[in-house]
DNA sequence: TATGCGGAGTAAGCGGATGA
DNA sequence: TCATCCGCTTACTCCGCATA
């Protein structure tokens, strides 16, 4: 019974912001873009190599929402439809970027700046000490850095994973989407979404835990 | 409390693509 | 040619929930 309110007023809202988008008020439009940006800006980067790129196609894929309202027959949720449009946009994209190489990915690891500033140094002709701390790092606080480089790592795994494995893993695990979602925006059956997650999910837990297992002090 | 049902997770196997 | 990776399907298991 809930359930179906919610539906129901999932159903109303669209029916409200479709039929505001249909007439061009540009402030349903605003509201549309802040609430679902964030989440197809992450579901882009499962298709595309670079945060500008995802931009790109996030840019790309609501110039398509615009054009398509009018064809828009109300045969899933908004936002599926929009997702979808997305979806599309990103795949044709991810597999443009594929095959062209861009030149500043050519030794894009720019080790050129040191770690840590130089300055917090001492320098090599000091009386006490030379080469230590000149101002030591204060310690983190463990909780939070571990957090921060549980999630970095977490990041890492889900970049390196391969596109539909991470499609799927985006969308689920971060985007928190239904499976049938999943299935609708990808284009993919029930059992292939399930048994991509698995697979995802088990690669970023052997990431972590090899993770885990080197920085174990010895 | 037992039972049935649906959704989700997992494992196994097959086939296609690709690189050594 | 062979090994490896990946996508896909199928089947099985587990868990939560509703109902008798």
């Amino acid at each position: 019974m809930v359930e179906q309110t919610a539906l129901a007023r999932t159903i109303s809202d669209d029916e409200r912001v479709l039929a505001a988008l249909r007439v061009g008020d540009e402030q349903a439009f605003l509201v549309l873009v802040q609430r679902l940006h964030p989440s197809m800006l992450h579901v882009a980067l499962a298709f595309v190599p670079s945060r500008a790129v995802a931009e790109e196609v996030v840019q790309e894929a609501w110039l398509g929402v615009l054009k398509g309202l009018a064809q828009f027959e109300g045969r899933s949720s908004l936002r599926r439809w929009i997702f979808g449009i997305l979806s599309n946009c990103a795949r044709t994209r991810g597999f443009r970027e594929a095959r062209s190489v861009p030149l500043s990915s050519l030794g894009a690891e720019d080790d050129s700046e040191p770690a840590v500033d130089p300055s917090r140094f001492r320098p090599p002709d000091h009386s006490h000490w030379p080469g230590h701390w000149s101002s030591p790092p204060t310690p983190w606080p463990e909780e939070q850095l571990l957090r921060r480089e549980a999630v970095e790592a977490v990041e890492r795994a889900i970049q390196d994973l391969p596109p539909g494995q991470r499609a799927v893993i985006t969308l689920r695990d971060i985007q928190g989407c239904e499976s049938a979602e999943v299935c609708d925006v990808l284009g993919i059956s029930e059992g292939n979404q399930r048994v991509l997650l698995h697979r995802a999910r088990s690669k970023v837990r052997a990431h972590l835990e090899r993770r885990l297992q080197a920085e174990k002090p010895r």
